[in-house]
DNA sequence: CGACGTGTTGAAGTCCTTCAAGTGAGGTGG
DNA sequence: CCACCTCACTTGAAGGACTTCAACACGTCG
């Protein structure tokens, strides 16, 4: 499974959450099956979620199903905060998956204590716009081997440039992250795999090593 | 030229960038000319800007030259704004624009000062971060005719749904803000126009009018 | 074991892009 | 004042990248 080590986009509210919001606010656990919503679009904010195992995705729907994943979320990640009242997206275990819960209101009623809590809050905020501005460059404006690429890098950093990667995510997954068909996801991989950037660890075609980092920075763009 | 008068999607910080900040705040105004650079992607944030009158891009370049525009920002509107030191896109007047400029750190200093500064600007940051969530949707899994759509909605509801709407933008700028080619953009607002859903108004084809937004919503997945 | 979920690969199809030509408005200079 | 250039836009035709449809392989699990 995955194990968050990678300090390069590490979010600002790090550690456990209660440390971060100070002793007065209730923390607790909770785990979600495969497959599981955590929270749907629309729903009242109620907690603030920080994954202790697993993985998460949070996505957006067309009234026709069509599927955008904004995000996938890695043990270590925060997510589920909302300025406003209700999610904007719909959140979902995408392997069992252990969070720690936190109440919106304990969070920010135990915020203004500390000094540094605003600018805790307005950083997390941050670094989901900016990730949210390159995927829109992604989205837009590459092409699907160069998508593929980048998704690739992108969990090969956050992973910490393992040796092997376990992913999580399905190629269905991927593919709606990217804007994608899962056909056009699993052929990137094999010219992928055939030109010898990766390789599939095994039989299980989730587990891979990147053989080749500079050329997959090349075929990003 | 674009008036800015609806308050769907006014800023959380409005009115005068002044008077926000606080008295102390110190703000001058700028003009840049047609197609001006304001900053770049990359150089240190040292201003915030607020539009007074005009429209301003910003947006992201691969090395090769492919763009994606973020948003596109009309007066009432502020931009620039970093929490980290540097600049993450670059940002252009589409056409002549007159903007008020604050530097980052008086209106950093000047914040805290009033109870409601810190929550203001995690709602202007939360705001722009909404807006890219929608926008990935729209680029990663809306058919053309859809994003053209969504877009015309986009403009006539931060207009005000005025009767004819002057867009400042050229196609090449609505192309690139929807992940198109021009002549895709061109070819869908003359679908549009044929179907009556829209119009042109007078030999100008930025002035136009729309004539059916139930059909645009509709058109609009 | 057989059913199901997941993934790969091939072939056909389609939407959007690319290439290309033409129109019209606006600006410049002789 | 108008010829001329440029820029923005439209439209057509051809091409290509990705999707859709389909078949098959492999692991997992009831």
């Amino acid at each position: 499974m995955l194990v968050r080590v990678n300090t390069a986009h590490r979010h600002p509210i790090d550690g456990h959450l209660a440390a971060v919001a100070g002793d007065r606010a209730f923390c607790s656990a909770f785990r979600y099956r495969r497959g599981t919503e955590i929270f749907g679009e629309g729903e009242d904010a109620e907690y603030v979620y920080q994954i202790n195992s697993g993985a998460v995705r949070t996505y957006k729907l067309l009234p026709d199903g069509r599927r955008q994943i904004n995000a996938f979320h890695l043990p270590g990640d925060m997510f589920g905060f909302e300025n406003n009242e209700t999610h904007r997206f719909t959140a979902e275990a995408i392997v069992e998956t252990d969070v720690r819960i936190m109440t919106r209101s304990n969070l920010l009623g135990a915020m203004p204590n500390q000094a540094t809590g605003p600018q805790h809050l307005i950083g997390f905020v941050t670094q989901n716009l900016q990730h949210a501005e390159n995927h829109m460059l992604l989205l837009g404006r590459k092409t699907s081997l160069e998508k593929v690429a980048a998704f690739l890098l992108e969990m090969d950093d956050r992973l910490a440039h393992p040796t092997v990667m376990d992913l999580p995510m399905t190629r269905r997954d991927i593919a709606d992250y990217l804007g994608l068909t899962l056909e056009t996801v699993s052929r990137a991989l094999s010219i992928l795999r055939d030109d010898q950037v990766l390789r599939f660890d095994g039989t299980t075609q989730r587990r891979l090593e990147v053989l080749d980092r500079d050329r997959l920075s090349k075929l990003d763009a």
